[in-house]
DNA sequence: CGTCTATTTGAATGTACTCAAAAGCGGTGG
DNA sequence: CCACCGCTTTTGAGTACATTCAAATAGACG
């Protein structure tokens, strides 16, 4: 069950036996049938999720309703509204199992409390939110750089996996893009 | 000199008057012209910058030669490759001036020795990388909800100063639209 | 088998871009 | 002081990329 996420983490800093003990009390296992929710919706976030198994997508809902897309991760990423970490920050995210789902759930407090008890996860944690720094500054960059085409064509090379796992619709969200036009998009490709 | 910059830290976290100390001779005052690079390009960054006094824009350079303005940052705001902390990243940011400026300039390996020694530092970076993090998500979630001139309305909105003093064009690439259609949304809209 | 949702297809439209050229603006040197 | 130069902004015509709306088709699930 902990095995990947230890793994994830170990990728940036070193844990003792004890420390990986004191980490993994924190993390609550839940599963998640197909289209649930992983959290329930319309108040702000108070967990980050590690995938398991399964795949999650993370959104907002404009004032027109419209869904927006914001990350799909699948197993071995973390997801969750990062930002209400950051003070005075109030966004609404949803996050939603598009596959049977397996997430770690960590309470932000317990988070808190994981980096003021051992700044080894200040550091662990400062390392992932430069890395969704990176990825959201990247996809920006794309946007502004190329065609709906060309970013469809680097997202299913950067992800081979989830383009086949994921409804188009969620992809063409994600690509920023309308559903009817990825449609499009893809019989003209091939 | 540095009380900016010691405000700007106390905001996330509580210093010494000793810390202040180790943290302020790590910081290399620079003064740059009007237009000119506050480092040189073509190399991975191996500095962060605190701008004390004028205006920097961080862009990259794409393969036809477009630039991209990824940040404008007045004073009182950090900028720099963040990304070139994160594993594999190798983004070519460049930042220049657009105002005669005055910033600080932190090297990369100084930071990670401020980390190691005061995790008190983890923590701040950490703040300010989750902050970076929710502005350019809420930047991506905009382009894909509001059409540019209500991106432009924003963007005055909420950066009174910003757009009074940055070129047009530069606003435009930050917008992610060309300047000559940021042109004819100005003249339209008044 | 029927219902619900997702995807595809197509026509009309809109938003934003390209290219070209003119106008404005600031600095520099004659 | 004025004329010229280089750069930014404006203006306009034509076009491309992507959206909206509507309807048909395909798939998934009970």
């Amino acid at each position: 069950m902990y095995a990947a996420v230890l793994t994830n983490v170990a990728q940036s800093i070193v844990l003792t036996p004890a420390e990986e003990e004191a980490f993994t009390t924190c993390l609550v296992p839940k599963h998640v049938a197909r289209l649930d929710a992983i959290l329930p919706a319309g108040r702000p976030a108070r967990y980050l999720a590690f995938v398991v198994q399964g795949c999650v997508r993370t959104y907002t809902t404009d004032a027109k309703g419209k869904e927006h897309v914001l990350a799909l991760a699948p197993e071995g990423w973390w997801c969750g509204n990062f930002t209400s970490l950051v003070p005075g920050a109030r966004e609404l995210l949803a996050l939603q199992a598009l596959e049977d789902t397996t997430v770690l759930l960590l309470r932000l407090d317990h988070l808190e409390q994981l980096c003021v008890q051992m700044p080894k996860f200040e550091r662990f944690f400062r390392l992932l939110f430069q890395n969704g720094y990176l990825l959201a500054q990247r996809r920006l960059e794309a946007r502004a750089t190329y065609t709906a085409a060309v970013r469809y064509a680097r997202f299913c090379r950067q992800y081979p996996q989830l383009h086949q796992r994921v409804a188009l619709k969620h992809i063409a969200s994600f690509l920023g893009i309308t559903p009817e036009f990825l449609s499009m998009l893809r019989t003209k490709q091939l």
